[in-house]
RNA sequence: GCGCCCGUAGCUCAAUUGGAUAGAGUACUUGACUACGAAUCAAGCGGUUAGAGGUUCGAGUCCUCUCGGGCGCGCCA
């Protein structure tokens, strides 16, 4: 558990102190602290402590404790304590408090949250990673966003991030695409729609190597050439994966994402023999059935392939290739691997053998898995039917959002530059927003839903907050606190941001933003729909504060997600 | 066969990592725009947390088993 901060912090230490102070070492204070959380329910307080653990040592029941040491307990920060159940709750001074939190933000301004933890460190973070000459699938538009927001919430922690784009440019495929192009490819019609088309030929060599196997020997020679150096395989695959980058730039420019290398598998090719010495050097190779093995029976895992028993290498070769290199670069403090759940058993061989290889820095290395995205219950294939392609659903979300704004705000400015933030944010938002480990059934109608828990409902929540702050004119006032039941949800949503944050960052969880980001824009409408905020009285500069208080912490959440905000929409 | 993940409202998902009354969104029913943006708000409906045992003050959460689904398991990545 994270201990709460600022405000929280400081009140909860002074809980915690007024509850030691009376249970007479019955429990030391830090685990007081520990068992102090959040009251579930609205009039249960702000923080809360359970009297279970002390009944034992005390001999009484728990409620009966909480009802004689409640009253004991009293301090200038908390309004009242109060006995309930077995619990003791404490209430916040809420003008204090909340005077002292909307300051805060004030002061910081997009800078609320940062962290320092984090600084002077270097985090790798793999992510992406898409195959050339395959279409962009949805399991690498969880990867790309996930690494994205990832890398964006490692740098509000005070970290340098190396954002990696390990492309798949490798492999026997590009043999059997070669051979496919050079049968029945044309030349203009891969420049109209390179991914399509090298598709459609990779599909079209599986089919006819069924009939005709010796295609796939011819695969295989071409690939050899292709290693070898061959200037027309060369020429070739450089062709194809030009093509195919720049198709995938069109996406990673919608969703706004970028990377500081693109080293992908081929860029390895000229390394990889100096990880095969050095796995050789330590006595960890093995020979298995012709094949050259790290073996792991020890650590109760399958071996790990590191040469083919044609010599050629593998995946694994690249990965550990790429570790060593990357350990070598970019002195890490952290690797993050945000890559498929399927290949969780490839990145524990990887980093176990780094382990043998008495590289410790392995241990500050991470896979981060995710769930599927799922078609009538199973996983998406992207071999037959069914495909769906990113760019089309990101085209279907940006019309789909132009359309509301020709609707509802048809004077509006940059219509199109407001859709394509609208249309994406729906599209990014959906994927952040469950757990990362949950299979997701894939729905364009969910994708492009604009309403209730959504990514638009937040953009419209701060473009509200926006709209506001425009009609008010910039005018401020002192900031005093507040105390209704509203506006003291709103300030307690804005007090966890720094903690949501780094919880965030530490379970490696986007969607821990984005479910707070919810619950901070359902709680601002609330808000907004019952108090009528620019009304001329003493309070005037307050709820002007707290409402550009709101923006400013639902356009920084929604940054962290890769989400942009616009003002209006 | 072995290993990992999962099963919560009709549907999509939460649940402060073992705590109070299992909550949101969606769908459906209904109310609110001559108040700051109705992509909103308010109200109703909806549950034997797959099932059975166990651990303890306390279990959706931990352990065992059963059922059901998914993903891996040496020359793909």
């Amino acid at each position: 558990m994270f201990l709460k901060r600022r405000e929280n912090m400081k009140n909860l230490a002074v809980f915690a102190m007024a509850i030691d102070e009376k249970i007479e070492g019955k429990l030391d204070l830090t685990g007081i602290q520990r068992l102090i959380e959040q009251p579930k329910f609205e009039g249960q307080g702000d923080l809360a402590f359970p009297c279970f653990v002390l009944a034992k040592t005390m001999r009484k029941a728990p409620s009966k404790i909480a009802e004689e040491l409640a009253p004991l307990i009293s301090h200038p920060s908390f309004e009242k304590v109060q006995a309930d159940g077995a619990y003791i709750n404490a209430f916040f001074q809420k003008k204090e408090a909340s005077k002292a939190i909307i300051e805060e933000i004030m002061a910081k301004g997009s800078t609320y949250g940062q962290h320092e933890f984090g600084n002077g460190k270097n985090i790798v973070i793999d992510f992406s990673s898409p195959n050339i000459a395959k279409p962009f699938s949805m399991g690498h538009l969880r990867s790309t966003v996930i690494g994205n927001s990832l890398a964006k919430i490692a740098e509000k922690c005070g970290y340098q991030t190396v954002k990696i784009n390990h492309l798949g440019d490798w492999g026997t495929q590009f043999g059997k695409l070669i051979v496919a192009y050079k049968q029945w490819g044309e030349e203009s019609a891969v420049q109209k729609e390179p991914i399509k088309e090298l598709l459609e030929l990779y599909v079209r060599f599986h089919q006819e190597a069924e009939k005709n196997p010796k295609l796939n020997e011819e695969a295989r020679s071409w690939f050899k050439k292709l290693e070898d150096g061959d200037q027309e395989a060369s020429r070739l695959w450089l062709w194809f994966k030009e093509e195919s980058l720049q198709e995938f730039n069109k996406i990673y420019q919608l969703l706004g994402v970028s990377f500081d290398s693109l080293d992908g598998e081929a860029f390895y090719n000229d390394k990889m023999q100096k990880t095969i010495a050095l796995l050789a050097e330590k006595n960890l190779l093995s020979a298995s059935a012709g094949a050259e093995v790290v073996d792991l029976t020890a650590e109760g895992m399958p071996p790990l392939l590191i040469r083919k028993s044609d010599g050629a290498t593998l995946y694994a070769t690249r990965d550990l290739t790429a570790a060593l290199y990357r350990h070598e670069n970019y002195q890490f403090a952290r690797a993050l691997y945000v890559v498929g759940q399927e290949q969780t058993l490839h990145f524990k061989q990887v980093f176990q053998a780094l382990q043998k290889m008495g590289f410790s820095f392995a241990n500050e290395m991470e896979h981060i898995p995710f769930g599927f995205i799922l078609k009538n219950g199973k996983k998406m294939s992207t071999r037959k039917g069914g495909l769906v392609l990113l760019e089309k659903v990101l085209q279907e979300a940006i019309g789909l959002a132009a359309k509301n704004i020709e609707e509802k705000n048809p004077a509006l400015k940059e219509k199109q530059h407001v859709a394509e933030m609208v249309g994406v944010g729906a599209v990014v938002f959906h994927d952040l927003h469950n757990d990362r480990m949950t299979n997701v059934e894939f729905s364009l109608q969910d994708m492009l839903r604009f309403e209730g828990a959504t990514g638009p409902y937040v953009q419209y929540t701060h473009a509200r907050a926006c709209s506001i702050l425009r009609k008010a004119g910039g005018h401020h006032g002192p900031i005093e606190g507040l105390y209704d039941a509203y506006s003291w949800q709103v300030v307690k949503q804005l007090l966890e941001f720094p903690d949501v944050i780094e919880k965030s960052f530490h379970h490696n969880e986007p969607s821990a933003i984005a479910k707070f980001l919810i619950e901070l824009a359902q709680d601002f409408n609330k808000y907004y729909s019952h108090v009528k905020i620019l009304q001329e009285d003493e309070e005037l500069g307050t709820r002007l504060a707290l409402v550009s208080s709101t923006a400013i912490v639902l356009k920084e959440g929604l940054k962290l997600l890769g989400i942009g905000a616009p003002e209006q929409m």
